[in-house]
DNA sequence: CTTGACCTTGACGCTCCGTCAAGGTCTTGA
DNA sequence: TCAAGACCTTGACGGAGCGTCAAGGTCAAG
């Protein structure tokens, strides 16, 4: 038997069968005069014993391992971990599924995917408040933000909100929030335009959000880097305006003018 | 943001990132005075998107197509041959715990994992066979060849076999009949012990055995190769005695001897 | 100023083969 | 008998998705 038959009679390719040689999973079979390797049914049955673990998922070195031990004793303990080893592929393949059904179901219903926030309230919140007119890159950089923070988090931030948006006139002065941030990238850091757009913020949000976003803020949810990162995409006037966002809502919100001395 | 902090909040490495940029599923960011690349926000929510869908088990180039795509319109194609993919994967890893689980209790009780034979009653029929003493090379090498055909075509040849061997006194012509087999090795292929042989072989089987290997026979089985490949590992001799008892069982071996006239 | 933690590009390594390339050999049919 | 076509040989490159040096340059801290 030559090397095309062998391959043939197990179903794999005379090049497999090369290469196990060479890593020394079978052994080299004797040669005709012609140099050709000529094989006897031992070898049939040893590649076909080493394909069918293969196929069971080992790797060539294991596989090797096993048909090196002539007593192949501790295949138990390999086809045990093996199979802990697949149970666990198993239930991450089912998790999987589940996610690509959410995703599924999100990519009919709600046509935003690419930016693929992770939670449907801030889907919902974004959807709405673009619709309104938010499109500027101060409310792109909301919206990165929040697709990146745990949505645990961000949903109990953004949550609150959502009732709100019925209001036509109180999703107006969102949008205009978000509009008034932009058109703060040309300004001086020291104009009290920012100052008073932070007060408005601050007016604006609910005090449910506003708590929810001083207990487990930026910092803590995405790392220090996650707030300097934001602030240096920023003009510096934008920059001021968000720090100062930041440390008003540390404090207690209610006592704002008094501890804010800069 | 610096390529360290990206690759930390995403959770994947440098490396990751510069490949990605290197194929162009991410874009380049910019870079600092030093030639470092910066990253913005923009850019994680872009990474952390793209390893959501690589974890969900796209490859790169299909990830990159999505976020080219600006529209990702077809992502819902895509996610559903995923799931069908996914679902595939499932039944296959059953299939392989189901093979495993299989494979496993062979190794706990009968300790025969090496030759691993395809059927139980094989395993049980040479279990004994050898156990009475037949080690030869005949007798490996029949080992070999059963290992190899079919399991179905090997067992119907087999089955008749096993009560027989309750019989000490049968068991031990088996024996005998390999072992006369292997000291066939020297002998001059014209030699009367060849015929001799065959006729005493055709005696000791089971009628259903020969039925068996004449219906469905190697050469239907394994293929043509697979004789001459046996045939080939033999001495003259006992090739001769081989291809007799073919013969033999294929004309209804009731009669014997008229047809044969060689 | 030195250290140590980053960053840069470039190149090789890994698994399990697929796929030429440039030859030599065997079988078959005209 | 000779050519064609199917096989065989070794050797080398490719590829998916990065890991891992190597040989430097940069940056913040002590």
């Amino acid at each position: 038997m030559r090397i095309g038959e062998l391959a043939a009679a197990v179903g794999v390719s005379t090049r497999t069968v090369r290469y196990y040689h060479q890593v020394g999973l079978l052994p080299e079979p004797e040669r005709s005069a012609s140099g050709y390797r000529v094989y006897s049914m031992r070898d049939l049955v040893l590649l076909s014993h080493a394909r069918r673990l293969v196929e069971l998922g080992l790797g060539l070195d294991e596989v090797r391992q096993v048909l090196a031990d002539e007593e192949g004793r501790d295949l138990g303990e390999i086809v045990a971990s093996m199979d802990a080893a697949l149970a666990l592929q198993q239930e991450r393949l089912a998790a999987q599924r589940r996610r690509l059904a959410e995703l599924q179901e999100r990519v009919r219903d709600g046509r935003l995917a690419l930016d693929d926030l992770p939670d449907p309230q801030l889907v919902e919140f974004f959807t709405r408040v673009e619709a309104a007119g938010a499109t500027g890159p101060m409310a792109r950089l909301d919206r990165d933000v929040l697709a990146f923070v745990p949505s645990a988090d961000a949903s109990r931030w953004i949550a609150p909100m959502l009732p709100l948006l019925g209001d036509e006139d109180y999703t107006r002065r969102l949008v205009r929030m978000y509009d008034e941030f932009d058109r703060l990238a040309d300004v001086d850091p020291d104009d009290p335009a920012v100052a008073a757009l932070v007060d408005r913020i601050l007016d604006l949000l609910p005090e449910e959000s506003l708590r929810a976003l001083s207990e487990h803020d930026l910092v803590t949810a995405g790392g220090e880097f996650l707030v300097d990162t934001v602030i240096e995409e920023l003009t510096p006037a934008q920059a001021a305006a968000a720090r100062l966002l930041i440390e008003r809502t540390r404090a207690p919100h209610t006592v704002t003018q008094e501890e804010n001395e800069e």
